[in-house]
DNA sequence: CTTCATTTGTAAACCGATTTATTTCTGTTT
DNA sequence: AAACAGAAATAAATCGGTTTACAAATGAAG
């Protein structure tokens, strides 16, 4: 029997010329050791003239296992998941395995219908990098379904899914000391998305390293949903009245709006506000100044993510560990320490009026 | 017949609950008109007290038509990728596909490879940008095969495949008039990955340009293959001998290279030397001085891709087109019109002294 | 009450593979 | 040469759907 899919030819066109079965050519194509060397021979030779290739995905109904893993990330447009995913995608296919990658664009419902996607699919497991949480509408949906899944990212730890995540409480923490060291005195934590767990955390650490160190700073908390640009001008408000000695911003792309609401400002940095940024980016050695942050470890995360996650695909775990991976940190040019500096402001000034 | 997938419902098991046939079930579940309305109830009664949900691999398998599109891109780091990969998926699920994303990596082995595996898949089209151009390992697998596809970003016209890609002569020459006009008489061009057609553009045009103005301009050229840190060393070994009056960075990352060297150097940016990016980033206002760039059209090289691969799977098309989508321009500070500038080196001193 | 034309429903084939259960082919051993 | 064990090959079932071809039910017309 020979089906009229045009141009590709299936197993039996292979059976066919080779003058077996089916069953033998499958039976060749994976190895299988109980086929006369003749056979194997007159197979081989069918599958190069006719140019076969198994269709992965009809093999893959039958296995009733999908060689597919998902991703479902928030967004695609910043460095930090456009590396994890890259990644991955590397891991996986060492694993012979296959990415399914989508984005939620930062919503939970979208996250929900990517979840159901994929059970859809019926991959083989899932790494979610959750818009929100580990209890948010996704992690909560692939519960509910027994989805094989590790979380990662903007996850705390949590009893049913392995979580992999940066350590942000340390690294906040140690940020804190830092500033705090410094001699800074009133400090302002710049942040986006107030739903995303990451952010919360290094909130919090950062707030209780000041708290338990007892060192004597104002911290300010300025958050805003929704488009950046909102933020940016709530940091604009912020600014006609208030002036801290340092902003830490809590994630990569306010770390751009603190840079160019300065530069709009005409405020020197660091000289009249030090700044550190959470998350690196390779333009950050390029700013004016350039810009001291906290770097996370993108590819250990994705390591011990998939290797969670194939550890619970080939053997059913019992139960769920976090794994919590150390930042490290670059010093540039943007913070100083208040106590040593010696600032001479003659030379610090920009030779361009700020635009507007 | 009920089955062993675990935890799964088939089509059958909501026949079984619903009383009719699977064949029923797939029809109202199509939507397909002549069914009883009394068995439309009860089978969508079956299927939400099961939670059914159609396998769409399996749903594919026997279409014989797979409701995916591959996309296969160099990299995922950087934000053109990012955005582009972020656009096609938009575009695709409202079209009712799903998306099978690829990264090359840069390696042409590696694209073959991905044409190969998305045709096993059986896309139903692709979308290919290429490592290098319209001609090289990847599609040149694809028209063998009569891959359905649309080539993007560092392509020009080929009459086999639709291409959509960012005007670059046009941007280049553009930059060229601009750099002769202001006066400019020597220019680096500064790029990476030689084989990359869009960057083999940028640079003939930018030539083209001035050859045909009669500007009087010395044009350098500086490619490195490989990692960013020989184009880093080139340009240093460049800079020991050679002071251009600007550089035009071919690429992104370029301009980072730039930008960080000329801070090692102490170079004043723009007094010293001017600087044109193509390829505009969002931290480039952040910069010192902030950037002055060709900015792509990203989105609407997605829309037009998408569109064209669309039309070709739904009606084969007689003959290709080539869409080169214009691009933009933002000024900033970087580059200065050498005749109406007036320098005042006094004030443009940075304070930090090179680090190391 | 037939007869014929429509609707509506379903058994069975099919998509392209894998896996099972069974048959056929070997080669020994009596 | 018959009997039997082990190796090799295959027919058929299966995965989860769709599609085809035909049968059953319904309805209208004669």
């Amino acid at each position: 029997m020979v089906s009229n899919n045009v141009g590709r030819a299936s197993i039996h066109h292979v059976a066919n010329r080779a003058g077996v079965s089916a069953a033998t050519v499958s039976k060749v194509l994976r190895g299988v050791k109980t086929v006369k060397p003749a056979n194997v021979e007159k197979v081989l030779a069918a599958v190069k003239e006719l140019d076969y290739r198994i269709d992965p995905l009809a093999s893959d109904l039958r296995r009733a296992k999908r060689r597919i893993i998902g991703v479902i990330i928030p967004e695609l447009e910043s460095e930090f998941f456009g590396r994890l995913t890259s990644r991955l995608e590397t891991l996986a296919e060492a694993a012979g395995y296959s990415l399914a990658i989508a984005t939620s664009q930062e919503s939970e419902e979208r996250e929900l219908k990517l979840v159901e996607r994929m059970h859809d699919w019926r991959v083989a497991g899932t790494i979610l990098a959750p818009v929100r949480s580990e209890r948010g509408l996704g992690a909560t949906a692939m519960k509910k379904i027994g989805m094989t899944a590790v979380l990662v990212d903007r996850v705390v730890a949590n009893d049913t899914f392995d979580t992999v995540t940066a350590d942000n409480a340390n690294a906040s923490a140690q940020i804190a000391r830092k500033l705090a060291e410094a001699g800074h005195k009133h400090v302002l934590l710049l942040g986006l998305n107030e739903v995303s767990k990451s952010l919360r955390t290094r909130i919090s650490a950062f707030r209780e390293e000041i708290e338990k160190s007892g060192a004597e700073m104002k911290v300010d908390l300025l958050l805003a949903e929704g488009p950046l640009d909102d933020l940016r001008q709530a940091f604009s408000n912020y600014l006609d009245e208030t002036r801290p000695t340092a902003v830490f911003s809590l994630f990569q792309r306010g770390t751009l709006v603190v840079l160019s609401e300065f530069r709009r400002r005409a405020i020197q940095c660091p000289q009249d506000i030090s700044v550190v940024g959470f998350d690196d980016a390779e333009w950050m050695q390029a700013t004016y100044p350039a810009v001291t942050a906290v770097v996370q470890p993108i590819r250990q995360i994705a390591e011990r993510a998939f290797e969670r996650l194939l550890l619970r695909i080939e053997t059913p775990q019992s139960f769920a560990v976090c794994q919590l991976q150390p930042c490290t940190f670059v010093e540039r040019e943007s913070l100083v320490d208040l106590k040593t500096a010696v600032l001479r402001p003659e030379q610090n000034r920009r030779r361009h009026n700020p635009p507007g």
